[in-house]
DNA sequence: ATAGATGCAAATTGTTTGCAATCTA
DNA sequence: TAGATTGCAAACAATTTGCATCTAT
């Protein structure tokens, strides 16, 4: 359920369209979305809303810290929402299917090498391409499954 | 210097315009080059092969083996020598400057996780983006800095 | 000779932008 | 009401493709 406060504290106005795009996301917290999945997704809704209104929201938003964005091998960018949590992503070779985990001493790792070559790390973006070993891999558009690591 | 055979190896014909693309790959060993960058390069040269030969040829190249393709997150694909060895990047926010690296724990680790998920890990891209500690980072164009981490 | 390669221009795809009309604070 | 936001169409940038013409084998 996004909160208007959400958009106000980015500085940004509560409009219609905004709010609806927050809500696509929060009614799918575990999908990766693109710019055309969100659009459709509020076309569907029966709602009227450009794709460059999502485009604009959507760079806001990130910018904003609402979401987070990834740029997979796919070409176009994929959004989700940000949970403050930070954390990587293996897609899958069969099914696209994005699976989410963290790894603390590959972070650790990250760090120390960044330093090591004389930087600090501001980001990174890690993401394994696999095959599913197991046979039930569905040939399924994309989808998420989400994955707590033990660490 | 490109050998035909690396071109007929793969099945390809031994053309001018691939063996002169290929050229521009070993005169820049260091470098990470756009499909535009290697054209602009040929253009310089006095060359006329159109760009999207060079498309094509990227792509034909990369599929062989002969180079390695990254996305960061500039929008633009950058090709590389594939020297065999396999590294990660390390992206300069002030420059620009690309630095290679490659940790074997990060990559054992990552079979791990692969692993324990299910999957059987095929590739991987990992993109640090870090800030230079050190005063001399010249705001320049792409321009890359090798480096063997210790392992 | 013939399948494959090239150049050019036109087409695609993902994303951004100009602008007049329409809203929020 | 002033300044932000929106929708639409046009503009862009990176990459791909159709096709008639060449070229390596």
């Amino acid at each position: 359920m996004p909160s208007p406060k959400d958009l106000q504290q980015s500085g940004l106005k509560v409009t219609m369209p905004r709010m609806k795009i927050l809500e696509v996301f929060e009614r799918h917290r575990e999908s990766h979305l693109t710019a055309d999945d969100v659009y459709r997704i509020l076309v569907t809704d029966g709602l009227d809303i450009g794709l460059a209104t999502v485009y604009r929201a959507l760079t806001q938003f990130e910018q904003a810290g609402l979401l987070q964005k990834q740029n997979f091998e796919s070409g176009k960018a994929v959004f989700e929402l940000n949970r403050g949590d930070h954390h990587d992503h293996l897609v899958c070779l069969q099914c696209d299917r994005v699976v989410e985990f963290c790894d603390p001493e590959i972070e650790k790792k990250q760090a120390e090498i960044a330093d090591k070559l004389g930087f600090r790390i501001q980001a990174h973006d890690l993401c394994l391409y696999a095959d599913c070993i197991d046979q039930g891999c569905p040939h399924r558009p994309t989808q998420t499954v989400l994955s707590n690591l033990p660490r």
